[in-house]
DNA sequence: TAGATTGTTAATCGATTAACAATC
DNA sequence: TAGATTGTTAATCGATTAACAATC
């Protein structure tokens, strides 16, 4: 038997727009939709929704289209979007106190259940109910104990690159990295990075 | 004479990053780098910086490599960061917030000058020294009177997609989303979104 | 000059799209 | 059955990389 054909990252980063589409179509009560619908919403070819689907499966009937619920939850399952994740913030600045009330993440499974900041003034706030800030001598024990697997760095982008060895050397595999510097990272761990000004540079260029 | 290559998008996001590391070198006083150098950096191929630049011009020098501060100056005019940018903002919810008193916006020229919400219990509200919300009515107005080119949507998704409608027709081309939606814009409108929630999940499916 | 590195071309690689048999 | 739409293959397109002449 042939290995599995290793699924493109460019695949993996689509299905989640995917799936935030299929979300929005279930609650308005749509019961089915074709490569074609979801794909003039979402200004992608329908040819390319269906070779993405394929790289996991069978979804949809021939001549009917997708059944958005099962869909929904198969994409849910790939992306293990189904599983409860605990992530841990670090730096709670202005951008952390945001991060920690964006409901979207609890909505999603990805639950924010410590934050660690290295400004004493901060340590025993307490930012929602179960959440209070701890200084940065308890994120090593903290991780550890709790199985923490993602992170989110929120810190000024001088700390961010040894706040992230910190958070490898604690366990997490996962990084979302809000500072605007290139983390250098051991193999196996990912990182996702949002830099707003990079956005806005690409966009900048245009406007000519 | 042939018209100029068309610059494909990949190489315009890339610039940024570029960008951003040539910043770094230069401010720790680096004087020149070559394109090895800056691809290791960057995790990037050598190959791949160069012909990025080569869109633009010729920056470097055979032998030598690349002046950190001239590239430096030549990306950032490319990329029109030179310029000062008015941006409108709406939505001063958390996230809002968050992003007034992001030091990298003004950092970069991108100035955050506008700041719009529909809730009248924060209309008069003052966010900076020069800035106070205001309400949605004045939006159109402000922004031709201003003369703003660019804004970030900083809304709940329910409300996106009628926000940037508001924007586009008051005059502006480029939209930074911040609202879990894939915004419909008509052409020549640029928009750049950012989900956290997508990279989260594309990283999820890796945790495997 | 010798060594290094650019800018550019051509080759490779991978992703997207077109097309269509299968089938609901 | 006729019409529609999938899943998949093959063709196309575009982006990345390798290689090297030019030249600092």
């Amino acid at each position: 038997m042939p290995p599995a054909p290793e699924v493109p990252e460019v695949v993996i980063r689509r299905l989640p727009y995917y799936l935030r589409s299929l979300v929005h179509m279930a609650n308005r009560g749509q019961q089915v939709v074709s490569s074609q619908e979801l794909g003039e919403w979402l200004g992608v070819s329908p040819a390319q929704i269906r070779k993405d689907l394929s790289y996991f499966g069978e979804f949809g009937r021939q001549g009917l289209g997708y059944e958005v619920a099962y869909l929904r939850d198969q994409l849910c399952a790939i992306l293990q979007s189904d599983k409860h994740w605990r992530l841990a913030l670090v730096g709670a600045g202005a951008l952390g106190h945001a991060l920690i009330h964006y409901p979207d993440f609890a909505q999603w499974n990805y639950h924010i259940v410590a934050v660690f900041d290295n400004d004493p003034a901060k340590h025993g706030q307490r930012l929602r109910e179960d959440l209070v800030v701890q200084p940065m001598e308890e994120l090593e024990e903290t991780i550890r104990r709790e199985g923490i697997q993602m992170a989110i760095i929120a810190v000024p982008p001088v700390a961010a690159q040894e706040v992230a060895d910190l958070l490898v050397a604690a366990g997490v595999r996962s990084l979302l990295n809000y500072a605007p510097i290139s983390l250098v990272l051991p193999e196996g761990v990912y990182t996702e990075e949002i830099d707003p000004v990079a956005r806005l540079q690409s966009m900048s260029y245009y406007l000519r």
